[in-house]
DNA sequence: GTGGTCTAGACCACC
DNA sequence: GTGGTCTAGACCACA
């Protein structure tokens, strides 16, 4: 996994958002297990204890969850993946309407030129 | 005008930014004077020669000009002011879309979303 | 403030557990400022770091808040703080009751002994 | 018996406590014969002079007797078993109200909140 | 080897 | 001076 890091924002809260981008995206399935703190921290280039907290935080969000002696893991409640996906989805689409609002377009310009738009193939899954 | 500066980045193309805003989203209406650089250099608090690289960054871009005896004022020319906008608003949509997809959605499924989404009236003007 | 800290389970949960009784018994009443993070971790001769942990899980669970450059207070919210004491309280009844029934105590056998027991005067108040 | 002990008090105190409340609670009838040191030594995973001082003692109280040649026995004598037990629940009854009276309950509201509370069946004849 | 906790000490932003 | 964050390094329980 590639880390992006900058120093405007606490760290720990990156690593939450990235890890959630993982999970929300599929690129960590519900159920898979989560390698070890000190491993992903030397991944990232963190401190054990920045990461550590990090996936804390996930854990009482719900996202992961630990197996005390054995690691932690995704959770398996694929609704609740769902509801994150769907207020990550949410925040984004109100960050990106206003920004395009500001520029002086309308909602039904917006989505005109969105459908004029080309982007690769996502995941019809996702869209229940 | 009150501006954001962070510093991972340079500042005058920060100033760039927020000057074409004010500019493509109508603040500053074509032909409008700019305000002196040493009173805009002020409000942002960056030193004069740092906005005076702004503006003549944009002055080259063609959205500002120079009239010498009495000050800086924004382009006449709608069609070019036009064609910025359009460009911000396209590099906006491919940000938003990949980010979107990255999520796992399709564009259809965004499109969707975006429809059900609320917002605030626009210019109608501004979708040509 | 007096601390009681024993080695057998983790110290900020020791700690919360006894900010908490201060502000449900209401030795520190909504609204109070609560005494710097660094100060309280000198008095109860733990890390910094430690009692910040402490203090930012009571503010998670909403205790606390932060006004961010003033300091720590009690929220002001009575309900929460009533909620909390209930909780707290039904807790240790049930853990005494468990524990008389062991004795082979009935619940009606308890309540004859409480009867006749003696106690110091409460806050009726708190008796809603 | 599963015994449960920890580092922080004498150990031979905790096998007095827990033997103790076998015998009040009736799991270790009077006249019953007490397994060998070394078998309850063996089970608790205590060194078989800590089970034998803890032993030692409860015979010094009174709770039991051996028989030389025989072993160890509970005391025949359920008046002096009923006082160890009223003892102990006074004991608990006050550090209950001490608890609940420091979150601001009087005696009144306390015996309101144990009349609503749920508990199982006990031994109506242990409430003589 | 896993996660969890704690200490010590540092730096930052904010006012 | 306030809270917030981060690093470095250590120790613990658990299986």
């Amino acid at each position: 996994m590639q880390w992006q890091l900058r120093g405007d924002r606490p760290i720990y809260q990156q690593l939450m958002e990235q890890l959630t981008e993982q999970i929300v995206s599929g690129q960590l399935l519900p159920g898979d297990k989560v390698p070890p703190v000190r491993e992903l921290a030397a991944e990232a280039g963190v401190n054990p204890n920045t990461m550590q907290r990090a996936l804390a935080d996930l854990e009482r969000e719900g996202l992961l969850y630990t197996n005390r002696t054995s690691g932690r893991y995704v959770t398996e409640d694929k609704s609740m993946i769902d509801a994150v996906r769907e207020q990550i989805a949410a925040d984004r689409i109100a960050d990106f309407m206003n920004s395009m609002r500001q520029l002086g377009f309308t909602k039904e310009g917006i989505v005109k030129l969105l459908e004029k738009s080309s982007m690769g193939e996502g995941n019809e899954d996702a869209n229940k």
